[in-house]
DNA sequence: CTGTTAGCGCGTTCAA
DNA sequence: TTGAACGCGCTAACAG
C-alpha cells in the first residue's frame, strides 16, 4: 500500500512534501517562492500546482530563523484608550501589511511593562519597532546595542539620537492661542496632560510661550489627558480665576470635550459665548455637532506613512542615521471658540 | 590571541555562546530555560550568570520551529475605529501578555482582506486566533482543517460549529425596548447596522421582535454603525413617520450619538422630551454628560477574559469541542430616553 | 537550470 | 545530571 498522497495537514505541509509531489528537489520548491530565482517555467508551474493542491506556503518561522529577518515589527503603544491611537494603530498595521510585514502588538498599561515588552521583542527577533510609548534612555540604548531600528511616534528621544515622527505641538498650540486671542479672549486657562508626558510638556510650553508673547494672563491646572480630567480642570480653573476666565486651552481633545460638557451642563456656561475652548489632536468626536471643537488635527495618515517608511528604510539600511520628522497640524477653527 | 569573550551582539547571542562561557554544553543551557528540567543547582547558577552577562534569552523563532508552538496568537479585527474595539484589543493583548503569549495583529479594512490575513496566519504558525471580524464558512473550515483553534468575538459561526464569545444582543435589545415602552414611547424607529453584519441582524431582530410582542409600530432605516449614519438615519425616519416618531433604537452607540446630535442641532428636537434614543455597547462617549445615553454595556472585561481562556484551553487540548458563551449586557438607563 | 549540502538556534532523545 | 547527536523547515552557497 502506497503512502497516501494527502499529507497530514495538521502537522503542516512542508516544502519537502511539495517537492515529492512535484517530483523535484526541496530547494527547487524554495526557489519558486523567492523573487528572481532561476526556475524553468515548466518546473515552476508543476511546483506551484503541487503547492496549491497541498495548501503549502513557506513557514515564516523557519524562514526567519535562517534569513535573520522575521518580517515582524513590534508596535508599542500605551493607552489604547487615547481616542487618537486606534486610528494610528489601524493605519500602521495597514501600511505594514501592504509591505508584507506583520505587527506584533504590545499595549502598555504602565511604564513598568516596558522592560517585559522589550524582552519579548528581543526574543522574537523583530526587525524593527515603532513606539508610541515612553521609553527611558536606557531602553533606547538597547535598540542601538542590538542593532534594532526604532522609530518613536509623537515623542522624541529626550536627548538620545533616535528617529521620530511628531506633530508640531508648539506651532499648533501657538496657532490655537492666536485663534483665541484674535477672537478677543483675554483671560486664559490651560489644562495640561500628565506631568511626565513629553507631548503635554511641549503643548503647554507652546501655548504659554505664545500667551506670554502676547501679554495675556493665564492660569494652569494639571490634567491627565482623559475626558474626566477636563471637567475637573475647568472647575478648578474657574475657582482660581473667580469665574473670569474666558478661554481654555486643553492639551488634548478628550479633555477639551470634558471641559465643554462641564461648562455647559455643570457650570451653566455657554460655549463659546461665555467660554472658548480649544483642544489638540482632531479626534472623531471633536467634529461631532455637539462640540465642533476648535483644534489642531494631526495628519495621522502622513505621520504613520512616514513612520513606516522610516522604519523599513532603516531595516534595509541599518547604517542610516537617525532622522526626526516634524509634521504641521491642521488648524480646525471650529465653533467651540468665539468667532468660529 | 583568544577569541574575544564578548560576542557580536548584533548577530544575536545564542545558547551556544552561553554554553561556552559557562563551560557546559549547549543542551545544558537549553534545559536551564525549561521548567522542571534536571540541572544541578551549581551549574544552573553558572549558566544563568553567563546568560545574564551576555544578555541571552532563548530565540523564540528557533524555539517555535522545533516545538511547533509559536506562542503567537492572531487577532483579527475589523473597524478599529468602532469605538468599542480599542478597549477590546487592549484587554486582549494585556491578558495574553500575562500568559506569555504574543499577539499578531491584523486590522481588516474590508472583507477582501481576510484571505490575505489568513495566509499570513498560517505562515507564522499561530497557535490560535481570535476573530472580531466576519469570516466566511469556508474560512472557518480552514481553521478546522489546519487544527488551529479559533474563537469568534461577538459573532457566531453562521451555523458552523465554532467557539465564540458574545454579548446577548437579543436580550439587551428587548430590555432597551422595554425601557422605552415603559417610559411611554409609542412610535418607534430603528436604525440598523450594515446589512451583512450579523451583530446588527441580531440586535435588530431582538428589538423588532419585542416591539411586535408589545404591539408597537416601528419603521426601519439602514445605517452603517458610524456616527454619521445615525444622523442620516434619523432624518430619513423622521420623514417616513411625518415627524411623529418618539423613540429611536440604534443598533450601536455611535449611531445613537449621531442621531441625538442631529435631533438637537439639525431638527431642533429635544432629547429625551421629544425623542428618546437608545444605543448598544456602552462606549466611553455614551456616558458623557452631553448624552448620558440609555444603552446596554457589554461586559468587555469578562468577555475578553473568556475569549482568552477558551482559546488557550483549546491550544492545550485541541480535542475540546466548540463552546459558545453568551454574556448578558448591563442596562444603563441613561437620560437620553424619557423617564431616565 | 537543478540537486546536494550545510547550517540557522534550539529542544529532545539517548547513553554515559 | 550531563553531553553528543539529530532534526524542526527552510535558505544559500556550490557543483553539476
Amino acid at each position: 500500500m502506497r503512502k497516501p498522497v494527502v499529507v497530514d495537514v495538521k502537522r503542516g505541509v512542508t516544502s519537502y512534501d511539495v517537492a515529492v509531489r512535484a517530483g523535484v528537489s526541496q530547494s527547487a520548491v524554495s526557489r519558486c517562492f523567492k523573487e528572481g530565482a532561476s526556475v524553468a517555467p515548466a518546473t515552476r508551474a508543476r511546483i506551484l500546482e503541487a503547492a496549491e493542491a497541498l495548501g503549502y506556503a513557506p513557514n515564516a518561522i523557519a524562514q526567519g530563523l535562517i534569513t535573520r529577518r522575521s518580517n515582524l515589527v513590534g508596535v508599542l503603544i500605551s493607552n489604547l484608550t487615547n481616542l487618537n491611537y486606534p486610528e494610528v494603530l489601524a493605519e500602521l498595521t495597514r501600511r505594514f501589511s501592504e509591505r508584507d510585514v506583520r505587527v506584533l502588538l504590545f499595549t502598555l498599561q504602565t511604564e513598568s511593562d516596558v522592560p517585559q515588552a522589550l524582552r519579548q521583542l528581543w526574543r522574537y527577533r523583530v526587525d524593527g519597532v515603532i513606539a508610541a510609548a515612553r521609553l527611558e534612555r536606557e531602553a533606547i540604548a538597547q535598540f542601538d546595542a542590538r542593532g534594532v531600528p526604532l522609530v518613536l511616534y509623537n515623542r522624541d528621544g529626550e536627548g538620545a539620537p533616535v528617529s521620530s515622527v511628531c506633530c508640531d505641538s508648539r506651532a499648533g498650540e501657538r496657532a490655537l492661542v492666536d485663534r483665541l486671542a484674535d477672537a478677543g479672549c483675554r483671560r486664559f486657562g490651560v489644562i495640561t496632560g500628565p506631568a511626565d508626558s513629553h507631548v503635554s510638556q511641549e503643548r503647554v510650553a507652546g501655548a504659554t510661550e505664545r500667551l506670554r508673547e502676547r501679554g495675556l494672563p493665564f492660569e494652569v491646572a494639571e490634567g491627565g489627558f482623559d475626558y474626566h480630567s477636563g471637567e475637573v480642570g475647568l472647575r478648578r480653573l474657574m475657582m482660581t480665576t473667580d469665574g473670569r476666565m474666558d478661554a481654555l486651552v486643553c492639551a488634548n481633545d478628550a479633555m477639551a470635550l470634558g471641559a465643554i460638557d462641564a461648562a455647559r451642563h455643570t457650570l451653566g456656561l455657554r460655549v463659546p459665548e461665555d467660554l472658548s475652548v480649544v483642544g489638540f489632536d482632531g479626534v472623531g468626536p471633536a467634529a461631532w455637532s455637539s462640540y465642533q471643537l476648535a483644534t489642531v488635527r494631526q495628519p495621522v495618515k502622513r505621520m504613520t506613512e512616514a513612520a513606516v517608511a522610516m522604519l523599513l528604510e532603516r531595516i534595509e539600511r541599518p547604517d542610516l542615521t537617525p532622522e526626526r520628522r516634524l509634521f504641521a497640524g491642521e488648524l480646525i477653527p471650529g465653533r467651540s471658540a468665539r468667532g468660529g
